[in-house]
RNA sequence: GGGAGCUUAGCUCAGCUGGUAGAGCAUCUGCCUUACAAGCAGAGGGUCACAGGUUCGAGUCCUGUAGCUCCCACCA
């Protein structure tokens, strides 16, 4: 089975993926004798299409899972969506509004219709995308934040920790947002650098006796102010408190009170209170009984407290109060500020603090009970864990209530006669006979995401799936989430458990564009998985996005990336062609017309040959240098991706493919399969090593190419899940398919650590790189032949190689062929160019073949490179210090480093004196 | 105001416990050579931000400086 020329992933992705559906290889087994391995996925907001940034959240942890579950385990990655909230219903606002319809036009059940809707749409397409990404979920267990298996779950966790006293009701200044008309918690409300004025504004005593001076950046909340604090110690104000002052711009008097709060040198020393806007003021108003006073609307205008201010909104309103304070002389400077706003984190509006009622979860506890378990997760990278442990230390009580309509209604009841009760379903009748009415408001949506790692295993219920997979193995994130969602699982898992809710966090940057910057919907630079997907193909854009991250960096996405990874794909491919084919030559008697000419060793044999045991046959030099390398790559992969590495990883596997196996093995693999003299471990004619016939060589070069191929694409599977099962499915190997076959292991075996083969292939290789560099730096075409001889105290094994290497048809050298010397008394004849060995050296005889002053400003160049590679290491060993103090190692590497170099010199300055 | 991170080739970035600087793309030179032109071979290009220090040896460890980025924070 032939595989074409190119590689057109549109062919196969959907229909392995299919098979794979099929075949059930992503169902996780709770019952299943194997160790578990689980990994959660942070289940999408439905509140647009992914973009590359969760693609590669998605791809992390399918590479993650696929290793696993190649190593035997029994594997849970889960799946779902999120309803989020506020998110998800200001983009279906936005979409009413376009069709011209406000919220305000639906009752809450047909909004709910609405938003239904958009969840089904998007929660499709964002299913899809994943789909196409290749992700192996257990598609069966599927979950969504508002399924009813999780709107009970959500339910109960609530009404659990509020029969536990840890829920309260209760007015505090909170985070209002004004566009989304709802109160935020503390950490949805982010801060942001602005360029302020502080303004000093002159508040006259009532009795008429001089005046007080305050600062503030936020004159228009002065209707609010119910009181002037100075610091008590501050000799300045001593004789003010405790007396009246007139409230600018109102009819209003209120006190001069004293309060530790007030810092002597900031502004002017004397601070306004406004209880009802700001968290610090409330505090102080409430220490000297001041009582509240709101100035504002929900939608953030000002109040009739405002007097003529009134319906204008906090930026206009300022702008007017300072305007008439300018006017009545009240106000005495301007200077500019810096401050730091708080905007809401979901649509950057300025957020008011507003005294509201709200349902508060109490934290203190539940942050203890966290914090004694947080030691039991490891956290990728670790510099993330200090930070995280600081805030679950200082967290506060969490506003989780929202005045909006979609989301998980708040489960409390209150009859028409006063009774209270929280209850998962709306309780039975009350004894009064009266009606029970549901509490208004919605639950902050990270109330319920916070407790998916239970939800989605069946909590409140201790089902087998929790015995089985909790805690998850491994949860992979974004870092920019890490308070909003990682902390608050490890709350209630800690909480409602005894136990982490994951053993390890993954974090993960975010993904940028090609210049670094954000993705964003302004930008336009967000890229949609599912185009790159269609034109490039999934292992294209799952490679593109992993390769050379690394943990917890961030990464910025390029069309350059997604072309390597896909000519790496096509690369791949048509390795796997040449081995399918040679494969197919020497065991089927059926050599193509490309790749496997009539009359090669394949013919010779006759076909129907099976491929001999890898570890029992003859091994070739290269052969042998392979499955060393190969060993070597499977042993750092594997560590690798045991710290979640997969960046290093990946870089690892793409060199070793590439510039190993393609390269050079490849290359190194035609003379034997077309019957030519091939590289053997020990060509020497005096060793008593049998000489294989050409036969055998061709069957056991097959048989290593198919091995090492084999063992390339597991080791690539989860990567590029797609092309290698492709590949995978055409080589005969016997298994079914290659995301069940086993993942390699390090092989302690002999003929995959032998360093001596791998040195030798070392220096052949550095012959044949010296041997190109000559022919394209003098001009000498493949076509043209080189004679050449060879001298040195390894002469025989030499010439054998460099016969190997040049006087075949398929030669890696690309040589046409070549000529023996006659002995070493004929070398220094002619013009030649030199390349050597520390064992050998070979002789080009390139006089007629080349111009002479190139050759020589060449040699020049060479020359004074290597003197320069020379001294420096020179410089080192003639230290009386570094030979003292260096370790042995290092000084044996640097002495035969320097040899060879010196020899190479010398060389070259014998064929410079020739010329 | 605290804390974290970054600064390496023209661009985007790797570089694990200190041992003679790497990749992809871009540039230049040759090649349709029988797996692959989505390819092959070769070349050029870096006082690893700056200044000190530790060390036989520093891109790698320490200190400081500059620039950029991010996070946290209730001083008006």
């Amino acid at each position: 089975m032939d595989l074409n020329k190119q590689y057109n992933p549109k062919e196969f992705e959907t229909r392995v993926y299919n098979e794979w559906l099929n075949k059930k290889y992503f169902k996780a087994n709770e019952k299943s004798r194997k160790p578990a391995f689980s990994v959660l996925f942070p289940p999408p907001n439905i509140t647009d299409r992914l973009h590359v940034g969760h693609a590669l959240n998605a791809v992390i942890q399918d590479i993650l899972t696929r290793f696993k579950r190649m190593q035997g385990y029994e594997t849970l990655w889960q799946p779902g969506t999120d309803h989020a909230a506020i998110a998800s219903e200001a983009k279906v606002v936005s979409k009413l509004a376009k069709e011209g319809k406000k919220r305000e036009d639906f009752t809450r059940e047909e909004f709910e219709a609405e938003m239904q809707a958009w969840y089904n749409s998007y929660g499709n397409q964002i299913l899809n995308q994943c789909k196409g990404l290749g992700v192996s979920w257990d598609w069966d267990r599927i979950a969504f934040t508002r399924d009813e298996p999780r709107n009970k779950a959500v339910a109960e966790a609530f009404v659990r920790l509020y029969n536990e006293g840890l829920i309260y009701r209760g007015a505090r200044v909170t985070n209002w947002c004004p566009h989304c008309m709802t109160a935020i918690s503390d950490i949805e409300s982010e801060h942001e650098e602005q360029q302020t004025k502080l303004y000093h504004i002159k508040y006259p005593l009532a009795d008429g006796a001089g005046s007080l001076t305050v600062a503030t950046t936020r004159p228009e909340t002065l209707f609010g102010d119910l009181a002037v604090a100075v610091n008590p110690t501050d000799k300045r104000f001593k004789s003010f408190i405790g007396k009246q002052v007139l409230l600018p711009l109102t009819a209003r008097t209120i006190p001069v009170i004293a309060d530790d709060y007030v810092d002597v040198a900031f502004g002017t020393g004397a601070l306004k209170i406004t209880p009802s806007h700001d968290a610090n003021d409330y505090d102080v108003g409430a220490r000297h009984n001041l009582g509240l006073l709101n100035v504002f609307n929900k939608d953030g205008t000002l109040n009739e407290q405002a007097g003529k201010f009134a319906k204008m909104s906090g930026t206009k309103a300022r702008a007017a109060v300072v305007a008439e304070l300018k006017k009545q002389g009240l106000l005495l400077k301007e200077e500019d500020y810096t401050n730091s706003v708080g905007c809401c984190w979901r649509c950057h509006t300025t957020v008011e603090s507003l005294v509201t009622e709200q349902w508060f979860v109490e934290m203190r506890g539940i942050a203890k009970e966290a914090l004694k378990l947080l030691d039991n997760i490891n956290i990728y990278p670790a510099n993330q864990k200090p930070i995280l442990k600081r805030w679950i230390e200082n967290t506060r009580d969490w506003c989780i209530s929202r005045q909006i309509w979609s989301g998980h209604r708040i489960p409390v009841y209150t009859c028409s006669c006063g009774l209270t009760v929280a209850s998962v379903d709306k309780p039975k009748k009350c004894k009064c006979g009266g009606v029970w009415v549901q509490d208004p408001d919605v639950l902050d949506t990270w109330f319920s995401s916070g407790l998916w790692p239970l939800t989605t295993l069946g909590w409140p219920k201790e089902t087998k799936d929790l015995q089985k997979f909790a805690p998850f193995d491994v949860l992979g994130t974004a870092y920019d989430i890490i308070f909003y969602w990682c902390a608050r699982m490890i709350f209630y898992a800690s909480h409602f458990r005894k136990e982490v809710p994951f053993k390890n966090l993954l974090l993960h940057g975010l993904v940028r564009d090609a210049q670094g910057r954000k993705m964003s919907k302004n930008l336009g630079n967000g890229v949609d998985p599912e185009k790159v997907v269609e034109e490039y193909g999934a292992d294209a854009l799952r490679f593109a996005l992993v390769y050379g991250i690394s943990t917890g960096g961030d990464s910025c996405f390029s069309y350059d990336k997604v072309l390597q990874a896909r000519n790496f794909a096509n690369k791949l491919w048509n390795a796997a062609r040449f081995t399918i084919m040679n494969v197919n030559a020497v065991t089927k008697n059926s050599p193509s017309s490309k790749g496997c000419p009539k009359g090669g060793v394949a013919d010779a044999i006759g076909g129907a040959k099976a491929l001999p045991n890898i570890n029992n046959i003859n091994l070739t030099l290269p052969d042998k240098w392979i499955l060393t390398e190969l060993n070597n790559v499977v042993k750092r992969v594997i560590a690798l991706q045991d710290k979640f590495d997969f960046g290093l990883s990946l870089n690892d596997l793409y060199e070793f493919t590439w510039n190993k196996f393609c390269d050079y093995y490849i290359e190194f693999c035609k003379p034997n399969l077309m019957g030519g003299v091939s590289l053997r471990d020990a060509p020497d004619t005096t060793s008593n090593e049998a000489i294989p016939r050409a036969e055998d060589i061709a069957l056991n070069t097959a048989a290593v190419l198919k091995y090492v191929l084999t063992q390339i694409l597991k080791l690539l599977h989860p990567y590029m899940p797609f092309v290698t099962e492709e590949i995978f499915s055409k080589l005969e190997t016997g298994e079914d398919s290659i995301m069940i076959s086993g993942y390699p292991t390090e092989n302690k075996g002999g003929i995959f650590n032998a360093t001596g083969p791998s040195a030798k292939m070392e220096s052949v290789m550095d012959i044949v790189r010296q041997i190109r560099n000559i022919r394209a730096e003098l001009g000498i075409k493949n076509s043209v032949v080189i004679p050449y001889s060879i001298f040195g105290n390894k002469r025989n094994e030499a010439t054998s190689y460099i016969e190997a290497l040049t006087n075949i048809q398929y030669s890696p050298l690309r040589m046409g062929g070549g000529r023996k010397a006659d002995g070493a008394a004929k070398r220094r004849s002619g013009g030649v160019s030199v390349a050597t060995s520390s064992h050998y050296k070979l002789y080009l005889e390139t006089a007629g073949l080349i111009d002479t002053t190139q050759e020589a400003a060449r040699l020049k160049a060479e020359i004074a490179k290597l003197t320069a590679e020379i001294d420096k290491i020179n410089g080192s060993l003639n230290n009386a210090n570094f030979k003292a103090r260096a370790p042995e190692k290092v000084i044996k590497e640097y002495e035969a480093n320097i040899a060879v170099l010196i020899d190479k010199r010398t060389a070259a300055e014998e064929s410079l004196k020739k010329l």
